[in-house]
DNA sequence: TAGATTGTTAATCGATTAACAATC
DNA sequence: TAGATTGTTAATCGATTAACAATC
């Protein structure tokens, strides 16, 4: 039998095969030819081929012996297994430089991911323009994200305001957080919280930085 | 004995240890009290005591039984495990909404991250400043990361060009790069590369939405 | 056909969890 | 002292790797 138990239509991924899975779709979107083999792709993210192979086989794409997987049809099923293709508002709450830069990035759309809002809580900016948005007072949330249906809010205020924000948005009725400020978040069970945390990213460039100066 | 295996006097940590002893060096900086026990880093992180307990028996600081661990010495042991006492010159390549958005994130100090300089290859963008940094020509790469023994580049660019641009970091000698750009960078094996790629978190948020909407 | 590459089972490896003695 | 919490060993669990038959 392929694959494994599956939970109301949807496999049980492993995590470490749900990560890479990630990274096989974005690799993908450069990759030339109709079929590419596990080798291919093992090599161009340095793991091993056999991997690949297992983690392939959680998805219903079939490789062909001598030949490898079709491009097309793994992209294809890769983009459902992440519901690209299915449009997601969003709101922006923080509009400093890091909400304003998220506001104007346009990688979004491929992704299915529409901004309709952007909110802050100073005054001062409320009423200006980001990108093509204006800045609304945090009181207009719940009416926006009942108006737009908004699957995802997106935390960028420092993270003093953090936890705040983060309870402002699951009282709206919002079940996806991506949460860009340096702290855990209390939330929900139902409810889930996708941390960006560049701060995090920075300690792990220290340490390796630091360990090779004390190797040589 | 105390720990494990040394590596020229670093211990050799598991990476999903590693992952976690970052989460309790961030959650240490809001801790209050003289001590900290294992359950309550547990709870606020939502893992298991037990598994608190065996990541930090990986370092020198010990526990008092009944007490817990004292805060103060955890911290100044993690700073020093992830270096940031020490300075580290940065550049950044690229100087649009991303790369601008990071030169003047306010955050890095505490971190000993000095953003030394901002390079861009559009001529438009070039005398510009950015926060208080002149935005200057990729020519002048390789004298400013010679002049102020810069240890680590951002490449803020467009994925077309951040190959490119790695190239040119590895060629001045920089053997630490923080990518922003969602592609596999190939570097040489002695060069280190921490990927910073918010597709790949929105893979995640979508995926899992997608994932309750099937279910519910 | 012969050779290459897949898919899958079994073996290995490594990380987490459980259990419990040590001790403040 | 009694009770709580640590540190560590052993047991369990899960993921990776190796091996190889199936097959294009």
């Amino acid at each position: 039998m392929k694959g494994n138990s599956k939970n109301e239509g949807f496999m049980m991924l492993p995590k470490p095969t749900f990560e890479r899975l990630k990274l096989y779709h974005r690799l993908l979107l450069d990759v030339e030819g109709e079929y590419v083999s596990s080798e291919t792709i093992a090599k161009l993210l340095g793991i091993q081929p056999e991997q690949v192979r297992k983690d392939l086989s959680y998805l219903k794409t079939m490789g062909k012996p001598k030949i490898g997987y079709k491009v097309e049809e793994l992209k294809k099923e890769l983009d459902e297994l992440f519901g690209i293709k299915r449009k997601t508002a969003v709101v922006i709450v923080g509009a400093g430089r890091l909400g304003s830069a998220l506001a104007n990035y346009q990688g979004f759309a491929k992704y299915g991911i529409e901004i309709v809002a952007i909110f802050d809580k100073d005054p001062e900016k409320i009423g200006q323009f980001v990108s093509d948005l204006m800045v609304l007072p945090l009181k207009d949330l719940n009416r926006v994200v009942r108006r737009f249906n908004v699957e995802i809010g997106v935390i960028c205020v420092p993270k003093e305001s953090a936890q705040e924000v983060a309870n402002l948005l699951v009282a709206c009725g919002i079940k996806g957080i991506w949460n860009f400020a340096p702290i855990e978040l209390e939330v929900p069970e139902d409810v889930l919280v996708v941390n960006e945390d560049i701060t995090q990213s920075l300690l792990t460039l220290k340490h390796l930085l630091n360990r090779r100066r004390n190797k040589n």
